[in-house]
DNA sequence: ATTGACCTTAGAGTTAGCTCTAAGCTTATA
DNA sequence: TATAAGCTTAGAGCTAACTCTAAGGTCAAT
């Protein structure tokens, strides 16, 4: 039987984020002592645990509610459910690399078109392409 | 001399979010009508346009606050501090491309290693990989 | 018995960038 | 002259996931 800290630390959350985590209803104490004090046990840490990994793989706290609803009962759920939240996370994910990336090639190629020196910015490329709209190709 | 919804529509963004980049400081009209409707000039369209293209690049408000600054006085600028700016939004973009990365190549071994079929979830792949922390190698 | 570290709760604050509302003017059109 | 569309402001609400505070109770050690 764990008390609160001792689960932050096992697992490297804080305190807080587990009692916010359990306002959210993802996680939960099995038992108190008479004073209220959260204690957990085994499962409840591989449940936090779980959290954390899903966390980590980029899902959100309600992707995370799901795929914990399915975890308790595997048998009333199908593989499709999983892959379903799965994939399309995988879709969010894919969509804001890309538009990452976009950033990323944008600002690469202001680098490379400034000097970067200590002269005045009258004439610095960067200036100059923002305020032409990075010549009008790169606009979304 | 345009008002607020003609600038809106020339620019794409909304009123509201003119109005509210006038709060932030990093706009305004040069001109009101008696009644107190804003009014902007064609320097005013241009500053709202280099808001943009910057927003575009992924600059957060605060740096186009500092861009902006520069803009309306070069001769008091360096190049440097244009690139300066331009050097860390770059890398907070690289960090997040990473983190994002690891989140997608995670999520693609999920999907790869589930039939996602009607079939229960009782020995999901996916299921079992977050239980065991993506078999320890991923973890952060 | 007193300290100090830890626990409890409800609820507020943080971040960024909008987005919207309410209440009241103004302006153009019919 | 009505009506509708659009303008003004201050300020609240939204999103996600924490993060922290206040006020008070508990527990082990001195």
């Amino acid at each position: 039987m764990l008390e609160i800290s001792d689960l932050a630390q096992q697992t490297g959350l804080s305190a807080h984020t587990l009692r916010y985590y359990e306002k959210r209803g993802l996680i939960k104490a099995s038992n108190r002592s008479e004073a209220g004090y959260r204690f957990y046990t085994d499962s409840d840490v591989r449940r936090v645990q779980f959290v954390k990994t899903a966390r980590n793989a980029g899902f959100s706290l309600n992707d995370i509610g799901q795929l914990l609803s399915i975890r308790v009962d595997k048998q009333s759920h199908s593989c499709q459910e999983v892959t379903d939240i799965t994939q399309k996370k995988l879709l969010e994910v894919n969509a804001k690399m890309a538009e990452l990336q976009s950033m990323q090639q944008t600002l690469e190629l202001l680098l490379a078109s400034c000097c970067g020196g200590p002269e005045n910015a009258t004439h610095c490329s960067i200036m100059e392409a923002l305020d032409a709209g990075l010549s009008r190709e790169n606009e979304n």
